[in-house]
DNA sequence: AAGCTTCGTTAAAACGATTTACGGGAGGTC
DNA sequence: GACCTCCCGTAAATCGTTTTAACGAAGCTT
């Protein structure tokens, strides 16, 4: 029992940080009832709590995380991995998980793989580390390497946005790409549009294939259309070199469908650049909402995905793997959940030019109801 | 050395995570000598060090973070704290920390206070929790009444982008304000501008105050030019309707400084609905700078500011303060670092009408070279 | 060759909390 | 009143790692 006042570098008296032992010591209870007060696991005489919570605040005691998550079975820390922090589907993603977490007392652990795979193994490796309840994971291709180090490891996982490869028994939340991608070629074919260019990041992530393939019916379901698709990349400058090149040639795309946020972007700084007029020369949709587009000239038609939902389902889904006997009643059935998007029908899309010498009507087109079929 | 080959629920043979006594014993050394060779503290023979890596590679041993950082000196994680993560200036910023960290070997941990004191206390109080080498934060507010905490348990910490009211001692990293808005307003007068209209957020923040004074300055020096200034708040719709309120009114300035990007959006928002085109009606210039205010029209005028170059200083500072004998060196001088901002000339700016109908020359503006004088 | 330093390894203590096992007192039943 | 149960507080064990202290071997000096 002996004292310990410790002295900072420079001399000056800077006590220790209180530990539990000194507040049981000044609340005279013993260290574990301190802890049944703080963490609430076993009833505690109301005369001593009272005790102890003026001792914790009088010391301003606040318990160790380190020490408390080594020895307690309770995980508190989930972690989460996405491709990039900057990007504002990203960005939000997290910053809804980081409520989910506070709400659920836990703390989320943020990693950027920054695109690849090799990063994103080490980052959930490092994740891994920390004994997290759980990992939410926003693979950087289909594959998703770093699964069999969690599967090994014990570590529960959700899969978010970017489904893998088929067949995989993994739980994935994610929005009905297909449906969404599909609704928005609907439109565009339904103003009499017939040569379409969907432009996707990578043909190896599979929310691009499944949008492409919601456009690809649409598109051979309706005579005469055509579908050509383009794979831009995803670095601001490779798209729009990549956009531009392909908008330069003719015969010219009439609408065009960026299917992601930055591809939009990409779009737009192409169109720039070589001088073209959305809507007059192209219409264009993108997959992706953001406060900009609205206020955009023309204000951009676009897929609002349903961010909030998404990262509440993944964290539900994860609590349900972590829950108590979760092994038993949920682990044979992964989960594959799709939630719908909105299409948000604005002013970058127009009647197409052919369409547009036939008929006598407005050039823009006119705004049905957009809401998205589930 | 009982045997413990811990069952899972559900009865399938799991063995529990391998120590580091079981690298250890298959290493045939003590546990103190894996230690030894994983963290590199004590030299160790190369023999020995190859037969630990191996076991540690066969067994597939990653230390345990909790009780890693529990014994150890050595304080493995950083927090930081940030107003709210969807807004991109703070999402970059979090991107940047996040790779100095990793680059640092230590984990970045951040909280998002939205904007309320409290719960930037909160979460100041749940980050020291964990033992962190040191906090970076952005304040709510100029008080920072969190930072009593950080001096009391001796976290050392920094504070970016918004400084805290005048003659605290507490380190800065922020870029020169004054300076670049001086700047921004420079050239509005110089136009011919004298009506402006300066928009800030909230006039509590540091960061605001330093740029309407930056604006105020070169009012002040210029005869027959007025500066009125609007807080608007934080939330879009609050911003979009008291700017909408504003503009609606004559005099009408005949150019507006958005103080941030989030009015950017606000003033945008609010022009379109009362039905004002700019540069048209009014010149626009925006503090921060995004990509797809290049793509607007009309593009942007925007105070870019050096956000990666801002979390290295961040971290640089704080690395100082953490570094040994770090009291001794440092502690009597806080650094109040101002990085130069760079004023991107784009087309929102034009002649105001008053001079355009004196003389006869293009309505846009020129540009002139734009670099910001430090 | 004795004595001293240096080097590398090990056993054991320590980090600060939670959990377990135990024990004493109160209350209830027969 | 004996006996059993329940409740609640305490002491001690424990989590997995790093650090400290001790120790033997090897190298160097005189």
């Amino acid at each position: 029992m002996a004292e310990r006042p410790s002295l900072s570098r420079n001399g000056s008296k800077m006590l220790r940080r209180p530990t539990i032992r000194d507040v049981a010591q000044a609340a005279a209870v013993s260290p574990g009832t301190v802890s049944n007060v703080l963490t609430g696991r076993r009833n505690v005489d109301p005369a001593i709590r009272e005790r102890v919570l003026g001792a914790v605040e009088a010391l301003g005691y606040r318990p160790d995380v380190a020490a408390s998550s080594l020895r307690s079975t309770e995980r508190n820390v989930v972690g989460a991995v996405v491709p990039e922090l900057t990007n504002p589907f990203f960005a939000c993603l997290v910053d809804r998980l980081e409520r989910e977490a506070r709400a659920a007392g836990k703390r989320l652990l943020v990693g950027a793989s920054n695109g690849d795979p090799l990063e994103e193994e080490r980052e959930v490796a490092a994740l891994a580390a920390w004994r997290p309840a759980g990992l939410i994971v926003v693979p950087c291709d289909g594959r998703f390497g770093a699964r069999r180090l969690l599967e090994r490891e014990g570590v529960p996982f959700v899969v978010v946005d970017r489904p893998l490869e088929e067949g995989e028994p993994v739980d994935t939340i994610a929005v009905d790409n297909a449906a969404a991608a599909a609704e928005a070629a609907h439109r565009l074919l339904a103003l009499g549009h017939r040569r379409v260019l969907a432009i996707a990041s990578s043909l190896a992530l599979g929310n691009m294939r499944e949008r492409l393939a919601g456009v690809e019916a649409e598109v051979a379901a309706v005579d005469g259309a055509e579908l050509e698709t383009l794979e831009a990349g995803f670095e601001p400058e490779e798209i729009t070199t990549a956009v531009a090149a392909r908008l330069a040639r003719e015969p010219r795309p009439t609408a065009v469908f960026a299917l992601n946020n930055v591809l939009t972007l990409g779009v737009l700084r192409a169109s720039a650049d070589i001088g073209l007029v959305v809507p007059d020369d192209f219409s264009l949709i993108g997959f992706d909402d953001y406060d900009w587009m609205e206020v955009f000239r023309p204000p951009l038609t676009a897929v609002r995905q349903p961010v909030p939902e998404l990262a509440h389902m993944a964290w539900q889904r994860l609590a349900e793997r972590i829950g108590p006997a979760a092994e038993d009643t949920v682990a044979g059935t992964p989960c594959h959940l799709r939630l719908p998007c909105h299409l948000i029908w604005r002013g970058s899309v127009a009647v197409p030019p052919e369409v547009r010498i036939g008929s006598s009507s407005s050039k823009s087109a006119a705004a049905t109801t957009g809401s998205c079929s589930s």
